[in-house]
DNA sequence: TCAGTATATGCAAGTAACTTGCATTTGTCA
DNA sequence: TGACAAATGCAAGTTACTTGCATATACTGA
């Protein structure tokens, strides 16, 4: 079911369908933080799917051309990736336990036109993640 | 004159008098984009200060502690630095270009506020950077 | 259904941005 | 000015990737 889900957006967008594109796909669809290259070879390995770490890095490059998976960065000196049908949002990351959660509110369209108006720019796209203490961590 | 703004700032902070040192506050001061690493090295080796890739690595590690440098991440796989003198603010990036323009707008308070109500977390920080095309590249 | 071919993968080696260890040099302060 | 702590330089290590190339494998169409 979910395994002809995945094969289907494969082959929708004319990617061969390989063991480690599905258990990458499987990942990004499971996981609801954004993942590392370690845990989705972690992940791969757990289900004995062999992937080698260059063959994630080029199916996670391949899955973002594709507007699979997009990148996330949170300021931690390496990529992360999530599941790009879920809507775009931003993120909360905890800075004692690493909980990493999804943030949906986002006010910052209109600062941009303002920007865009007084500095004459054209905005693409905005980085913003929240950093801080998680409600347990907090206490 | 500079100069010795540089050296009390330095004794001000507790840290010893090198020529790296004075010389990487001379490139923060002066630069008015955040500066990455091998910039810091060329400025310094145009100003016949022989300074080390490791030396000035931790000269900025140490800036950044002592609070006189501010860390700038902005997505390209490498830490940049700003004088952290200057009141705190956001960035614009021209993705053509390069060019780096600071922002000074920020909306993202109120945003904080109520992330912190729904969510239960207490926010310390956020990175908020936006991305596109300069003025002069939109045409 | 199977052979041919284009493409995906694995392995080894390379790169960029740092970090660490240790011997040497250099500020600072009595 | 000299002693000593701290800063520096160099070499080597680490992490997160990327690249080249030979081999394996998925798709195509006969």
């Amino acid at each position: 079911m979910k395994q002809h889900d995945c094969k289907e957006e494969l082959r929708d967008n004319d990617l061969r369908i390989t063991p480690a594109r599905l258990g990458v796909l499987e990942v990004l669809e499971h996981t609801d933080t954004p993942v590392d290259v370690s845990t989705v070879i972690q992940y791969l390995h757990s289900h004995n799917i062999p992937a080698d770490e260059t063959t994630v890095f080029r199916i996670l490059r391949v899955y973002t051309e594709a507007g699979i998976a997009r990148p996330v960065q949170l300021d931690e000196g390496k990529q992360r990736f999530e599941y790009a049908a879920k809507p775009r949002h931003h993120h909360f990351v905890c800075e004692k336990c690493g909980g990493i959660t999804d943030v949906t509110e986002c006010n910052v369209e209109s600062l941009e036109k303002t920007i865009e108006r007084t500095q004459g720019v054209k905005i693409a796209r905005h980085l913003l993640e929240f950093f801080g203490l998680c409600r347990r961590c907090r206490s």
